[in-house]
Order: structure tokens, then C-alpha cells, then sequence
DNA sequence: GCAACTTACTTAAGCGGTTAATTTCAGAAG
DNA sequence: CTTCTGAAATTAACCGCTTAAGTAAGTTGC
């Protein structure tokens, strides 16, 4: 085991006091250029990195954010989502030699939990929130404990923290009026969990949308997000009496399920059913047919709400902001209505 | 802002000093019982846990462990691996306090960087080192740093660091078999990046299968495992004279790809083309044909790769394990050869 | 020529724990 | 009634770094 060196080692070397090398090496006032350039050459030289925990001591900080991921493991593996929105979180913290550390947990009061260790134990700076769910308390709890987050969602009344949302409201709409421009007039939804606020809004923005136009129906199905719920969702929206003529999917791994359900039933794509779904990713693009899909730089969206992390622990605050509303891609899976 | 309780908070309290509110705390003789029970209840009272920076800063472990995920932040998204392996890392990991430190970086040396820097600033106890390459310097540069470190993929020689892997060469070899047993003669492989060491390993398995078996044609194309090189490479490999009757790929998306293509190009599946997938998940059972693929516990994986690496920080050694290997799904993507 | 600053350092306390060494004290042994 | 023992607790140093306060020079101004 190699000993790593400390500043006192630095000290040393560079024949002055410990207090001299921090002043150097943090470029505050107080050394004089040359001893500053000595101390910085040895402490290049002997490979010198400032530890941690001895400066997170003095009230530093720790340069660590958290994210935890509040779903069951087997259902994150084939959720795109996640996987993107980390490596554009990941790609503005790594940028600032800042860690993620991540926590997948299965409920919501493990996610309570998490937070309240991580931030007692001092490992990370701040924390972002992502799926919030209608009763959400992580919101009050990090107010409450003075830790600094971000909602990945839209902003809290009465909680001072900051947001970084999508108008899903105004993408779900504008998906309803595409069906509806071409001719549909019962449109379903299969949304994903309802407990999630995002589901909730969207669920809402379709049911108002609905109303506007007057649809026949606009029948909505919950479910897990999983493949076989959204297949049997859809097989159950097909086996009515006045089945749809247009179903939209909260995500896609959904959606590539119901070409499947519809295959099966004989249905044909998009000549008697088109179908719509909520996320988009290669898997939307390599069915036959290829599927209509909202699309929104998932990437960039993990990247802003890193920097707003960033921003609001070095500043301690940092505005909302929206991310661009995703846009509607149409592909081979709408069609005008039967 | 809170401020949060300390040790000396508890000595005060409980009316002893801050060495016995230690040794309380942390289960070890020195304290009576009665003394014990009462600072363990105002510990619990006031909420009190322990600096992790202060606990680190006397040699103990941080309690972390880093992944670092040498990919491009794109190709990741739609990786089903990725996220399905970490859940089972955290399963692991979480049960035991322990955090996982994720970092994403898109080349070799930001991996290496990485290593030394969460080393050097005792960030974490040990490393998970995935996605090996050929000439990978990290095995040795964590044995020269005196990090612990886990290898998932094969042990290798020369290096200490216990290894968790699967056996690939056995996985490829069963696929070839099976398109063999079935008629097949002339068998393509559609690679994943060249450079890492289960490519390679997979490669060498499958050429040696074909060599065994004296087939007439089989090719191996290289990609970067996303849909858009899985497609041309089977364009390629369906426009030449001798065509394949068989394609195996080094993932799902990229054999979902193909399917797409041989639609394109009018070839039936399976009819006239066998398509195998290396990797599965709710996309192979999606499709129209369902797709044959190698399955394996990839959770399990991820989760026994965790296990190994706790072992080897709490007993500083650790033996290396073979998972089980991967076993063929046969589903709608294969029948008899043309 | 001397008070008044600056500059370039050093000193030492403190962050929140751990732990070797020491002290205190009740009870057993002689 | 000593002496010894061991349990229970205290003391204080230490981990690596930061930083307020102190000091010893050199510089400036009148």
C-alpha cells in the first residue's frame, strides 16, 4: 500500500509551513510567487490530491451529488429514459470533478431514507429528484433538512427549490390534435405509473384535450411501464366494442408492444390503428412500421438539471428552467383514421 | 440550516466523554451497559450519524464503490446491460450502507483519470472495472495504486484482482451448434466493439465453432453495437452472393436492426434468414418474429460482481466466480436452413 | 529616523471522529 | 488494612486540511 501524500509532505519538501502550502495550492493570497510555483511544482511532482474528507472536515464541499431512482430494478433495465438522462448528468458533473452517486431504490420511503443518510453522513453536496409522485414529501424533507435539490419535474408551490420540467401538458396536446387533424376520433391513452406526477399531468392534458375536441372516447389505462402490462392494456382497448382508432403510450418499449398485440389481433398498422409513443429511442425508429414518436433530447435535459445542481450549491440559488417541449415525429405507425 | 449533531452533542447529553460515546457507539468494550443503552437512545434521539469525512479521515473505509462506464453518453442509452447491471450492483450494495459512485466517460484515459482521482481523494473503497479492452492498463494501474479492485470479465493473468465472469466462448459456441444441428452452413457474426475483451473472446469462440464444424462462409463484421452499424452490417453481409442463413449479433438492438432490414430487402425471417441476438430482454420478445437469444441474469451479474467487491474490501481478499453461462432461447427468428 | 503599513510567512486551533495510554475506583485476595 | 486486579471512563494525540491570529521582516511616508 502506497502512502499517499499530504500537504505536510509538501511542507517539507518545499522547507515552509503546512498553512503556506494550503495558501498556495487554493491560490489565496499570502505566499509570494516563487515559494507559490515551488510548492505547486512538488506538489505535481509527488502526484498531491487534496483529500476529501480532511476538507469536507473544515465545511467544504464534497464535491458529490445524488441521484436516486425510486423504481424496481427489473423495470429500470429497459427504461432508455434513465440510462440517457445519467450520462447527461454525467457529462456536466464529470466536467466539474464533481461524483454522482447513485442509489436505485425500490419505494418511496427508501428514498426518503437515502436522502437523509447521504446528507447526515455528508456525502453529497446536494440531490436530484426525479419521478415525483403526487404526494410527494421529498420536496418539504430536503427544505426541511437544508439540502440543496433540484426537482426533475415540475416546480412545488411552497417549496424553494428549483425545477427543471417539460411542458408535457402541451406534448400530450399536441399529440391529440395530430390524431384528431387526421381524422381520429376515439383516441386511448396507456399511461405509465399514475402515483407519478408527470403521468397525472399528462393524463390530464389528454382528458382536457379530449374535451376540446369533443372525441367520442378517450379512454385512459394505467400501468407499470413494462412491456406485458402495455400489451395487455392494449389488448384490452382492442377487444371493445368501439375500440380506438389511435392508442398513445407513455414511453415506447410500450408502444414497439402494442404493434405486437395489434399483429396478433390482426390489426393492421396504421391502416386500422395508429399508434403513438411518449418516449422515442432506436427502438421506435427499427419497428415495421416505424412509430410516431414525442421526442425530446433526454440527454441535454439530465445535462441542464446537472448544471442547475451545480449552480444552486455553488451560488446556494438557482432558477427554474423548462427544457425544450418535446416534439412530435411522425412516422409509418399514424395514419388518417380508418 | 440544521445544524447536525455530534459525538461531543451526545457526550454532553449522556454526561461522559466524547472516547466512551465512541466506544459506545461502535460496540466495542470500554463502556458499561447501562452507559451504553443510555448514549445509544440519545444517539437515536437526536438523530445523530456519523461524519463520514471524520471516519474516513482515520483510515476507514468511505463506504463507496466506483463503476466507471468507458462508453459515449449515445450508445449508452439504448445499452439495456448498463442499467440492469448496475440495479443489481445497488441491490448489494444498498442492503450493505454502501454507495455506488457512477462515472461515464467516453474514452480510456477519462478512465483511467477517474481511478486515480476517486483513489486519490479516498473517495471509494474498491472499483468495478467493466467493459476490459485488449490492452487494458487498468488492471495493473489499480494493483500498482493498491486499489481493490473487481474485473468483470475474464481474471487476468499476472494481476491479483478476483474476476467475475461469464464463459462467452461456451455461449457462442452453443448458438453455433444450434444453427449447425438445424442445417446451417454458411454463418455470420455481427461483432460489438473490436476492442473490448469479450468481443474478442466471442470472436476467437465462434471462428474456432465454424472451423469444428467446416462451415463454408463465416464472416465476422465489427460495430459499435448501435442500431445503425447492426443494420449496415447486415445490408453487407445480405447483398453478397453467398449470402449468410444465419446471422448472430453481438446484442438485442442491433439483431432487432436487422429484422428491419431483411424486410427491407424482402428476405423472410426465418424463412430465408436465422437471426440470433447475444443479449435478451423485452425487445427480442417484442418482435415480429419473436428473436432467438442468448439469456443470461445480467441483475445476477451485476449483483454477485458487488458481493465480490464488498469481500474483497472487508476481508481484503476475495475469490474470483464464474457466472452461469448464457443459454439459447430459441424463439420465431430461426427454423431450418433455405 | 520612526511610526505605519505590507508582504510573506508561521502558529495553532478546530472540523468529528478513533484509539492508545492513562486514571479512577470498586471489589477480591492476601 | 493493604495490595492487586480489572472494568469503566477520561485524556489527548492524531488523521489532513483550513484559517484566524500572530510575527518578523521589508517598504513607505513624512
Amino acid at each position: 500500500m502506497v502512502k499517499r501524500p499530504t500537504i505536510a509532505d509538501i511542507a517539507i519538501q518545499a522547507g515552509v509551513s503546512t498553512g503556506a502550502v494550503s495558501y498556495a495550492l487554493n491560490g489565496r493570497p499570502g505566499v509570494s510567487p516563487a515559494t507559490r510555483d515551488k510548492i505547486l511544482a512538488i506538489a505535481e511532482e509527488i502526484g498531491w490530491r487534496p483529500s476529501l474528507a480532511a476538507r469536507s472536515l473544515t465545511g467544504a464541499r464534497v464535491n458529490a451529488v445524488g441521484l436516486i431512482i425510486p423504481r424496481p430494478a427489473r423495470v429500470l433495465g429497459m427504461e432508455p429514459f434513465f440510462m440517457q438522462f445519467i450520462s447527461g448528468v454525467e457529462s456536466v458533473l464529470s466536467a466539474n470533478r464533481t461524483a454522482l452517486l447513485l442509489q436505485v431504490v425500490p419505494d418511496h420511503d427508501a428514498a426518503d431514507e437515502a436522502v437523509r443518510y447521504w446528507w447526515a453522513e455528508r456525502r453529497i453536496d446536494g440531490v436530484l429528484v426525479t419521478d415525483l409522485w403526487a404526494q410527494d414529501q421529498r420536496p418539504e424533507l430536503l427544505t426541511q433538512l437544508g439540502v440543496p435539490g433540484v426537482l426533475v419535474g415540475r416546480p412545488r408551490d411552497g417549496v424553494d427549490l428549483p425545477a427543471v420540467w417539460s411542458d408535457d401538458a402541451t406534448a400530450v396536446e399536441s399529440v391529440v390534435d395530430y390524431l384528431v387533424t387526421i381524422g381520429h376520433r376515439r383516441i386511448a391513452r396507456v399511461a405509465g405509473l399514475p402515483s407519478l406526477e408527470h403521468t397525472q399531468i399528462r393524463t390530464a392534458a389528454f382528458q382536457a384535450a379530449a374535451a376540446r375536441h369533443g372525441l367520442e372516447s378517450a379512454p385512459v389505462i394505467s400501468t407499470d411501464y413494462t412491456w406485458e402490462e402495455g400489451a395487455q392494456a392494449t389488448r384490452r382497448l382492442l377487444t371493445t366494442a368501439d375500440r380506438p382508432t389511435a392508442i398513445t403510450y407513455d414511453n415506447d418499449l410500450m408502444a414497439v408492444a402494442a404493434l405486437s398485440v395489434a399483429h396478433e389481433l390482426g390489426i393492421s398498422v396504421p391502416a386500422q390503428l395508429s399508434i403513438v409513443a411518449g418516449d422515442d429511442s432506436q427502438l421506435c425508429l427499427v419497428q415495421h412500421p416505424s412509430i410516431t414518436a414525442l421526442a425530446r433530447d433526454i440527454v441535454d435535459y439530465g445535462a441542464r438539471a446537472a448544471q442547475t445542481m451545480l449552480d444552486l450549491v455553488e451560488d446556494g440559488q438557482a432558477s427554474s428552467q423548462q427544457v425544450p417541449t418535446a416534439t412530435l415525429i411522425p412516422r409509418a405507425s399514424t395514419a388518417t383514421a380508418p
